[in-house]
DNA sequence: GGTGGCTGACTGACTAGTCAGTCAAACCGA
DNA sequence: TCGGTTTGACTGACTAGTCAGTCAGCCACC
């Protein structure tokens, strides 16, 4: 990609972030750059155009990010997996994202090249973990499972607290075991002692979330 | 609330269902009713106080229909619960009303009179379900487990499965067991049996799914 | 005949997209 | 190496169209 166009996008996800995807114009984005509004249209002929570019490079990094690492044993890659699902509201980069990914989901259903894009991205999601799990049963660290069925429910989960946190805004901690923690941290402790746990071979343990988050912070 | 406003309200639903949130105009709305735009700026000064009143319409709808049942067993009322998440593609309304929701609800951020909603709903929604499951621990049906904690992961899984169904289009079944099965329904069929089940107290068991399917049915 | 519900015509603000033209760097033949 | 030419990135000014919101007035019913 050109430094321009690199440029551009990085525009578009500041402008989205501070506008929102319903009260977008190609001036708010031409305002973020130091480049004309002219020259988003010089590079994408049209608004729907350059919104479709920016959310194809918003995935294609997103599924870059899942793809290392698959040389770890099962039990480190799926707890790996869901530790990548975790953060807090002072992680301002990572919300704004997954809000600007939020709403261009829920452009999908009138979008057809939105929604393509979002069944690629579902599909990559739901097989690498279901590719963990396999990889774990038939190596005998889990348990036999259906590792499709595990798979949508984990993912269903970590999406549905993601898309809370992030909606429900500032005062979104869950008052729980009289702390605060977010919605994303509280559910992962949860998927992991409920799910993952009960589905270890016997005599395993689990790696430890908080290790995991540390050594995931260090790789960034 | 009179006829008129009735009569909008509907026809916001409507028109959010065929333009989406981002694409909405007034005269869009108007089109769906028998009304003129000027009579939606008569009942609502602007469109956002028209689409706040659209929102907190629906989610009192919503709650009310949470507040039912209160009568029930707790193993029967946890069932209900999650068996009022499950959908099919077929049921458009449902569908439609999720993602008009949906669309808002990637407001907040944006809007804080949206985000106060979105609150209450959420709130509602935990402590609802998490009532239920401290009544079950309280007399004996559950396990003791943390109420609030597996609240929130139910509530993040149903939600997540839920947003998934919506904006993954016509595709969004699942080929599991051979068989395409909807997200939300392998989801709640997963959370009965990996959440639910467990914590049931020694030789509790819990109603059918399905039974407990076709009663809310009947019910509507 | 007055009042509340309602309308059509209108407007000013704003927006996506266009276009003619600028400018610097790359290119090229002598 | 020099002059001229081309090219690609980029811009400001413009246009056609759309939108939320306004307003004067209509009309059915009290």
């Amino acid at each position: 990609m050109s430094d321009a166009d690199d440029e551009i996008m990085n525009a578009v996800a500041r402008a989205l972030r501070s506008h929102g995807y319903a009260d977008l114009t190609m001036q708010d984005i031409a305002d973020e750059s130091s480049k004309s509004k002219s020259l988003l249209h010089y590079h994408h002929d049209t608004k729907a155009d350059l919104l479709i570019a920016f959310l194809d490079d918003l995935l294609t990094e997103y599924e870059q990010r899942l793809e290392c690492r698959a040389d770890q044993p099962p039990e480190q890659r799926i707890v790996d997996f869901l530790a990548r699902f975790v953060f807090t509201p002072e992680d301002d980069e990572r919300e704004a994202f997954h809000l600007a990914l939020l709403e261009m989901r829920s452009q999908g259903p009138f979008n057809d090249r939105i929604q393509a894009q979002l069944e690629r991205s579902d599909r990559l999601l739901r097989e690498t973990l279901a590719e963990i799990i396999a990889d774990g049963i038939a190596d005998g660290t889990f348990e036999p499972v259906d590792p499709d069925r595990t798979a949508a429910l984990l993912v269903a989960a970590l999406d549905g607290a993601r898309t809370r946190q992030i909606t429900l805004g500032e005062a979104n901690e869950l008052p729980l075991d009289g702390d605060n923690i977010t919605y994303t941290r509280a559910t992962v402790e949860e998927l992991l002692a409920q799910i993952v746990e009960p589905i270890l071979a016997e005599g395993g343990t689990l790696p430890d979330l908080d290790t995991t988050l540390a050594e995931l912070d260090r790789e960034d």
